[in-house]
DNA sequence: AAAAGGTACAACCGCTGGTGA
DNA sequence: ATCACCAGCGGTTGTACCTTT
């Protein structure tokens, strides 16, 4: 990617932090910026960007550290490519949420809704564009040519329930408490926080077996958190826990006061912390505690709310690698 | 080996909405 | 009611890297 600029190119001011400030810095980050940026935020915890900004020493504005943060530094950031169980979540969600990326980032644990877009545009859409006519009956281009949007609930609902049995290598699968709960086309209101089956005292486990739920992305305690299951327990091997929507905010996680720290490298500190999470949140949105309020939003012509009425609060989705 | 074209993605820009004075 | 400030969002751009010719 770009380098970084060289602090003379982009910056007219002098280079240690009592200078005045003439001109703010763009451009690529520095690693030394990336180090003020990480070691202020993890010790002082989101403010007031453009204080964070100041008060950290960069020649940035706050939007650039904000960007800087939430797309790149955050601790809770899964790296690397998008898995096939997260291509067909995007596909599926992009058809439902249509360019609301921050939406379905949401619904990605540990990805960034520039990640996402970039995705999209570069990847997902050159690939839907190359299909042959012949494919244009896939689910996955049929979905993305020509939105869910006009769809009613039933059309989503079955057409996801084809795309989860017809995948070649994966499918996503949702799941539900009750066996009268329908299809979800927004997997959304699967909350950990106050989930039952999560509870304090349940493990939760890495996809890959070589650690713990959580301690790969640096999840708990943050922004959002994922459960990739390994096989056995609560959740089946490749399954991936889909964590709340708004619900989940870089405060109420604790990463205004310190407490992402990366440093729940054990089931027992991720259970602790669950139980922290779960009884600071378990306020819930129904009445007995176990639910989630959903945003109030829109989406194109309908209502999410109305979308979302008869959704069951404790989906999650199952990621069944064939 | 070098040039050209394509790709991926970090970062910027402009806009919108929320909030408080 | 208005204004200013800020956070957040989606669109777009710029460029390093990769692939092809």
């Amino acid at each position: 990617m770009r380098k970084p600029d060289t602090p003379a190119k982009n910056t007219t001011t002098t280079n240690n932090n009592t200078g005045a400030v003439n001109k703010l810095r763009k451009g690529l980050w520095s690693p030394e910026e990336d180090d003020k940026l990480v070691k202020y935020m993890l010790s002082n915890g989101q403010g007031c960007w453009s204080d964070v900004a100041r008060n950290a020493g960069l020649q940035r504005c706050g939007k650039s550290c904000r960007l800087r943060w939430i797309n790149y530094l955050r601790p809770d950031l899964k790296r690397g490519a998008f898995s096939p169980q997260e291509e067909e979540l995007i596909i599926h969600l992009h058809s439902v949420l249509g360019n609301r990326w921050s939406q379905i980032a949401a619904r990605l644990p540990g990805r960034t809704d520039n990640e996402i877009k970039n995705f999209w545009n570069s990847t997902i859409k050159k690939r839907l564009k190359n299909a042959s006519p012949n494919n244009s009956e896939s689910p996955e281009t049929k979905e993305a040519v020509s939105g869910l949007a006009t769809l009613n609930e039933h059309e989503i609902m079955a057409m996801c329930m084809e795309s989860s049995t017809s995948s070649s290598t994966s499918s996503v699968r949702v799941m539900y408490n009750n066996a009268s709960d329908r299809y979800d086309p927004l997997p959304l209101p699967c909350f950990g926080y106050g989930m039952p089956s999560y509870g304090p005292g349940n493990y939760f486990h890495d996809s890959v077996g070589g650690g713990n739920a959580g301690v790969e992305s640096g999840l708990f305690g943050s922004h959002g958190m994922v459960i990739e299951g390994g096989g056995g327990g609560l959740i089946g091997e490749g399954e991936l826990y889909v964590p709340p929507l708004e619900s989940v905010s870089l405060e109420d996680n604790g990463m205004t006061n310190n407490n992402n720290n990366n440093n729940n490298n054990n089931g027992n500190d991720n259970n602790n912390d669950m139980n922290k999470v779960i009884s600071e949140n378990s306020v819930g949105g129904n009445n007995n505690g176990n639910y989630w309020e959903v945003e109030n939003m829109r989406m194109g012509e309908w209502e999410l709310d109305d979308l979302m009425k008869d959704v069951p609060p404790f989906a999650f989705l199952d990621f069944q690698v064939e």
